[in-house]
DNA sequence: GAATGTGTGTGACTCATGCATATAAACTAG
DNA sequence: CTAGTTTATATGCATGAGTCACACACATTC
């Protein structure tokens, strides 16, 4: 196919199959593993990663729901014994924490989303794979950069849930600086 | 970054964030045109493209809903006057055929996913994007082939809607023989 | 033409969520 | 130190998309 409109026409749709249907099984996999609803599996990864302890408000600007909402998940997550609410400094606050158990859980779910997503690469070689990655991490800055424009023009648009909900920070190497969104997000301003 | 297993993991990360977020963005924007459920801009794609005069029942199995769910968001489309029933020649059965303001409907959802996802290519280069549509066509292979799978294995699974939702088939070049899903389609055996 | 299969519609319910509101704790001022 | 405001959590009620069980209409076959 030449480099032609119509070649990125057909690239745009394949992209937009693509993504729905990896979108879709990662999400219905993970979804069996803790069955409460589209945002635990997503609340589970988030206190793993890097907010386990936060409050329900944090929770709730992470995953996109209203207080309220985030309220009757946590209910959720600790009738399973998944997470536990405990006493924060500030007394109005809760401490959500993850269970041994929630922990586990999490894993889990990490553990799955890497399987779905190893799965769809498979068909491709070790050179395919790293290409890919280099230009999977530009798309992913410029869309970072397009939802950060968005929010400001917008500004009383629904709260936008969490960009990388699911995500396993280590293997991103967000630490390492390889986390294209976080790099984004640091040499501009806010999240 | 060499191309160790750790890369690989970088790649699989970025791509479900990345798949994650093109997929809420289209899904979003689309919603907003046909705001009766995450279900509406997929029928009216799909009779859009290959199914208008469909039944209910046809309807449902692209949708992966029950039959009574679809004809619920039958109900609804037919309220907003993007769908009408009329009588088929089967004398049970119920011919869904679209208005012409659900044709527009259908056009302006087309469009508004194309926009959605050439923003998130505009970062690439001609190049990059030719190189990306080779790698994402051979993936949408490989997975259009583990649905396969997966069905055939798990007979009484939940019904799988249709993986090519929301597509543009014209875009794709199904018609060309460019659309990888339905090139493992015809060369296995069933959608 | 009676039995069985196929397609559609309906009533009752579920479940995740939002909205409005209540309550409680924490700041801020006088 | 008390009064008012802000912030955080929780709760009652409503809603919307969907499922399940069932009923009905037409078809097909023996």
């Amino acid at each position: 196919m030449p480099r032609t409109t119509s070649s990125h026409r057909h690239a745009a749709n394949v992209l937009g199959a693509l993504s729905l249907v990896v979108a879709d099984r990662m999400n219905t996999a993970v979804e069996a593993i803790a069955a409460l609803g589209p945002s635990a599996p997503a609340a589970l990864v988030a206190m793993h990663e890097f907010l386990d302890g936060g409050s329900v408000t944090q929770l709730s600007s992470m995953l996109g729901l209203t207080h309220s909402g985030t309220v009757r998940l946590v209910d959720r997550l600790a009738a399973e014994g998944l997470v536990e609410r405990v006493g924060a400094q500030d007394g109005r606050a809760v401490s959500v924490v993850l269970t041994q158990r929630g922990r586990r859980t999490a894993a889990r779910i990490l553990q799955t989303r890497e399987k779905s997503l190893a799965s769809a690469l498979s068909a491709l070689s070790p050179d395919e794979i790293d290409n890919l990655a280099v230009t999977l991490d530009t798309m992913l800055a410029a869309v970072t950069l397009a939802r950060a424009e968005e929010r400001s023009v917008h500004t009383s648009d629904r709260p936008q849930p969490w960009l990388c909900r699911l995500c396993d920070f280590a293997a991103c190497g967000r630490s390492e600086g390889n986390c294209p969104v976080n790099n984004v997000v640091k040499t501009s301003n806010s999240s």
